[in-house]
DNA sequence: CTTCTAACA
DNA sequence: TGTTAGCA
């Protein structure tokens, strides 16, 4: 793992500059944390510490929400992406090729990260 | 003063 | 989600 890769998953930052850096409440960024959505760290006082890789999956969570999708729907998708990170190991294990897994990849996340016709713009309602 | 959990409008 | 109480 390289420094920049460290520094970025070091788990250093507490609510508050987490919310500056989101824009979201503290009562929104918990819930997320509580759900699964984003795993953080704790220190003995038992406060928060988030790690800017940490930041970067809750914007992510913010736009799924922005999309429209509920927490369940992006449990899913991060759960799929966890199962496709492990066949993607045992795969190169194997000596598979993963051009076949992103095809894979590519095909979940169009279905799963919801880019329904309903609120996409190219797809336009009305006269379908 | 900042954050945490729990609980209620 | 917002908000508030009561701790640490």
């Amino acid at each position: 793992m390289s420094e920049k890769e460290f520094r970025r998953s070091m788990a250093v930052l507490p609510m508050g500059t987490v919310m500056l850096l989101t824009s979201l409440t503290a009562r929104q960024i918990r819930y997320y944390d509580d759900c699964g959505l984003v795993v953080s760290k704790r220190t003995d006082s038992n406060r928060r510490l988030y790690s800017l890789d940490n930041v970067d999956r809750i914007l992510e969570v913010k736009d799924y929400i922005k999309e429209g999708m509920n927490i369940e729907q992006i449990k899913r998708v991060y759960e799929k992406q966890k199962h496709r990170r492990d066949n993607k190991l045992s795969n190169s294990r194997k000596g598979v090729s993963d051009t076949r897994v992103r095809e894979y990849l590519h095909d979940d996340i169009m279905k799963a990260g919801g880019f329904n016709v309903n609120n996409n713009p190219q797809f336009k309602q009305g006269h379908l």
